[in-house]
DNA sequence: TAGAGCCTGGACAACGTTGTCAGGGTCGGG
DNA sequence: CCCGACCCTGACAACGTTGTCCAGGCTCTA
């Protein structure tokens, strides 16, 4: 007695739109399913005439392999995540871009999201890319507690994190020095002939805030100079409190002769700020700025390299894909003064 | 007869570290398969005693749901992916973060990859994505002939072209309106007095860079003004190159008094080359510039609204995927002319 | 001409998940 | 007390691909 036939489970409407299928192509050109796959990947023991057979089957239903279904074999997705902070901050861009490079060199697509300096939205997206099987990870992280990386770490997701270390957890962190690129960007005014210099950064609860806020300290110190707390403006980014804080510093009876602004945000209110007045303030800035050379004064600036930030922090990542077995290290980049003439200005006493 | 146990393919090594599936979550939970994917997934019908269990073992497992499976079965991978010249280029950050935006306001993740303006290169990017089987596609075009595509749009994978049309299909498209703003910037040049104005852009065969091209046409067409070939260089925009020709049409015996840009690039280029010279140049460029307020004098500029570009053309995608099938069409976004002092120069005659 | 060995091709299981369906238990009503 | 309705749970197939293994046909040599 014949089985009554099991009813299919095919999913209702188009399932990827009827997408042809290696079943489809096989049969098409005649041939088995495991012949198919092996011209679709180049393997070898296929005579000239099965795979010209199978090529036009391929070709005349318009198939393309179902990369899920691959992935699902192969245990490996080729594609790495990046986690950062805003797509659309130019400074994140060459990061992106290098991370992008060095991921095509490795055959590996790149999935990115933006945690818009939200914890939460860091964890969520990490998670998913993880349920993804990213291969690897590089992380600008936002929050200070990474704990929720442990089983995916255990489960040799190689990770990396970019800019600023992670918290809680041990891995490989790429990040600028920022304490000795805010300490040589402060010497920098102070040689100058500056004593009463100004320091607007974001809140010290972020590493690259603190290390530079760290680096202001240390160069004063190194000079000799006792910081005034009224010369400080901590936590200030948006451009409101930026331009209050700037002419607070400005308005004293003892003004501050010199500024060193702590990211890209706050040196372009700062400049706003400084080009309606009509005395000078030297200014030097954290993070170079796109046409720098060009404003008068040209602006000098402690520069990192966002792009030898992602490449490295992606070579790296790669290095844990081949099998080393790596102990989480800290790599460490130089930052870079270059000076234009805002930072070189004299003291106006 | 014992059948001889079958030897299992395992595959060698860890795959994805050796991760735990739901088999391994329901036999420590002591409940079946689908139960965990019901408690997975927010199913109703586990009672809390049972979820209670389930929810532990997922926790002492460190169990992440493997979502190639669930695409594999789905036939979702709510993701997109977006093709575009050059993540690094200040340009795209804002309108990738609007994809983003809208993209994670569906629940769904970005893939991204650079063309590096590489008709190859497009082409191999847009076909790995369909190979991942994302949902939709948002591609600035690198190449004009999207053929290539035919069986993937039959197949129904979403895609919206940004920026520039594609080429030989029929598909949606969001781009600026270049030739207007083309026109309406070098008419603003005619308006403050200038005759001789010089433009500067890309190789035509790019379309926006024709378009543009179009507009500096038309408008000095519309003022009666013949144009001469010396004032336009077209398929220039490496430094050097533009740094040359800008020159070249400073120091003829009848120089140009304006110059028009045709993007960004060029644009930086020529206002490092006026800077240099004591004759003031009038200057226009398209694309708007960081800072461009800054600069002495403020640099006029036709803007596009490049994140509205991206979530316009994302905003498509998703309609196009939540079904209604919509007949391809070109939406063309309004560009704006921002006066901040260089495009109000008189002519030096 | 037979046997050994190589080459090509195909059958089948397995990857980890979800949809379908059926079994068993509980509860309430007749 | 029995039956049906309902709820919870789990067995099983299927998604599309790739790794393993075997069969059959061919070539080459003795």
């Amino acid at each position: 007695m014949p089985e009554t036939p099991r009813r299919t489970h095919r999913l209702p409407g188009s399932r990827y739109g009827n997408r042809p299928t290696m079943k489809d192509v096989a049969a098409r050109a005649g041939v088995g399913l495991k012949t198919v796959s092996r011209v679709v990947n180049g393997e070898p023991g296929v005579t000239p005439e099965t795979e010209r057979r199978v090529q036009e089957a391929i070709e005349a239903l318009g198939f393309r392999r179902n990369d899920s279904a691959r992935v699902l074999r192969k245990g490996r997705t080729s594609s790495v995540g990046l986690v950062l902070e805003d797509l659309a901050d130019p400074f994140y861009g060459p990061l992106s871009r290098a991370v992008e490079e060095v991921a095509r060199a490795h055959g590996a697509l790149l999935i990115n999201g933006s945690s818009a300096e939200d914890a939460e939205r860091e964890q969520e997206l990490v998670l998913a890319l993880c349920a993804r099987r990213v291969d690897g990870l590089v992380v600008i992280p936002a929050g200070d507690d990474h704990r929720y990386l442990e089983p995916e770490l255990r489960a040799g997701v190689a990770t990396v994190f970019v800019d600023r270390p992670a918290g809680r957890i041990d891995a490989d962190v790429v990040v600028s020095d920022n304490y000795g690129g805010a300490r040589d960007g402060v010497a920098h005014l102070i040689a100058h002939g500056h004593r009463r210099i100004g320091f607007i950064g974001d809140m010290p609860g972020i590493h690259t805030a603190s290390e530079r806020l760290r680096g202001y300290r240390a160069a004063m110190e190194d000079a000799g100079i006792p910081v005034e707390d009224s010369w400080m403006s901590l936590g200030v980014t948006d451009p409101g409190r930026v331009r209050r804080a700037t002419e607070e510093m400005l308005s004293r009876p003892d003004p501050v002769t010199a500024v060193f602004t702590g990211n890209n945000r706050v040196t372009v209110t700062v400049i706003r700020v400084l080009s309606e007045r009509s005395r000078p303030v030297a200014l030097v800035g954290f993070d170079d700025i796109e046409l720098a050379d060009l404003l008068r004064p040209g602006l000098t600036v402690v520069a990192q390299d966002s792009a030898a930030l992602g490449r490295t922090a992606a070579e790296r990542l790669f290095r844990q894909l081949d099998g080393d077995p790596l102990a989480p290290e800290r790599i460490e980049l130089p930052t870079k003064l270059i000076t234009r003439g805002s930072g070189e200005l004299p003291p106006a006493d």
